[in-house]
DNA sequence: CCAAAAGTGTTGCTTTTACACCCATGA
DNA sequence: TCATGGGTGTAAAAGCAACACTTTTGG
């Protein structure tokens, strides 16, 4: 709002105010994202980033809270706003500002099957950004492809000097599914011995258990839950890409 | 927007859609922001974040480019989205929706005097956001207190990893004054002949003109233009607060 | 036994820091 | 001449990458 004597709310230009959700989770390896099929024109028959209008008396973040709950069932991960996007013509049928959140959730990701009649899928992300593929035949409504490859570049970013990677993990988890998430998500494959000494290492990154697990095979690991530390000192460095 | 079946953009709540401009610069040693005072209620006398609506043809960063030529009458500095604030109540008349952008201009702030009726000043940003200052005599209208703050952050926390302390200069500058850019924003002393070193190796960065200057006093120094780099490798690391 | 994953030790290299030192100007 | 800021050299310390090696499970 304005501090000049030209602004009066009353008479404030038709606009609708939605929130767009990219929820992305690791499966099978991985990076997916939460996406409904539209059922209407425009964009019938494409896929969507789930969303919706912000009702009167809800904050935005509360808004993309309770998309996704209406589409997944599940509450409490991680969310986070990503940006908002407003351009005139980004929506055929009126102006809509789109305020954009990015929320992480755990592995086994919940089955889907809301409220909703239109049907919500995790797709890799890779389907809908990498260029290389096959034709685009899997096509974004709306700006959701600007939207979603925003998402997935501020996760990738963020796993370097922030928690946020164990947003991915269930409440307890070893060091090695932690570093499968950062190898996942960042398209790289990390060195687990030199991996292991920075997470351990990194105050307030991760609290052992006291707990150990077999699962995943070999030698018993130690479980850890996410730490109190937000920013990470030292940073986990994102290997360079080797230039040849 | 949504790809459910509830979504009829005809039928959208009563929102108004504003954008806000955190303007920061770097004036007398501080760091300064463009603050207009409000003359009219809510928040009469208080100081307010220059904005207005986002009127039905241009984009968010237009709008936001628009208010600030109306306040300062500069243009094409660097502007960038910081966060959108639409926490219902935040504005007492109605439902208020607030695209904020964080701009920075350079070290000779323009004189303000627009076409407004409203008057704009820089401020130290200390002089809003220090809580160890006397009585918070001074206010912001609004949420822009914490708005101001996320810009002030922000721009901290982008000077490490990114060329943002170059828009703080003039288009030609020396090392030196780039230094002190590093310093007054941080609020911290940089050793000046490490940080010449690292910046003048960091390609990319800064580009000779192969011109020197003698202004500040001294031996003579070379003069910089920016150069094309957007991300910094490796970054430029902030002090950790000495713990004692 | 072997394979697989966890975890520790060590070594050489790169980066960072602290600071000695010289340079070129204006006053 | 001195004060001021510009710039280079260098050595100690810290951080990081690569990889040999040991540990503990399941099959």
């Amino acid at each position: 709002m304005s501090g000049s004597e030209s602004y009066d709310p009353s008479k404030y230009p038709p606009v609708a105010v939605t929130v767009d959700v990219v929820l992305l989770t690791i499966m099978e390896d991985s990076l997916a994202a939460l996406l409904v099929r539209r059922g209407a024109d425009p964009f019938k028959g494409s896929y969507a980033l789930p969303g919706g209008f912000v009702t009167p008396d809800e904050t935005l973040a509360t808004a993309a809270a309770r998309e996704l709950q209406e589409e997944t069932g599940a509450r409490g991960m991680h969310l986070e706003q990503l940006g908002t996007y407003g351009d005139p013509g980004r929506d055929p049928r009126m102006r809509v500002v789109s305020v954009a959140y990015l929320a992480l959730i755990p592995n086994p990701p919940e089955v889907v099957g809301g409220s909703d009649a239109a049907s919500a899928e995790w797709s890799p992300v890779a389907t809908f950004l990498d260029n290389t593929l096959p034709e685009s035949t899997s096509i974004l409504a709306f700006d959701h492809r600007r939207i979603l490859k925003d998402g997935v570049e501020r996760a990738r970013g963020k796993l370097e000097y922030s928690g946020l990677a164990t947003a991915f993990c269930a409440d307890e988890f070893t060091v090695g599914e932690l570093r499968r998430v950062y190898e996942i998500v960042w398209g790289v494959d990390l060195d687990a011995r030199n991996f292991h000494r920075k997470v351990t290492g990194t105050l307030g990154f991760l609290e052992p258990t006291g707990e150990m697990t077999t699962r995943g095979g070999g030698r018993p690991a130690q479980l850890f839950r996410r730490g109190p530390t937000q920013t990470l000192n030292p940073p986990i460095l994102r290997p360079s890409p080797t230039v040849i």
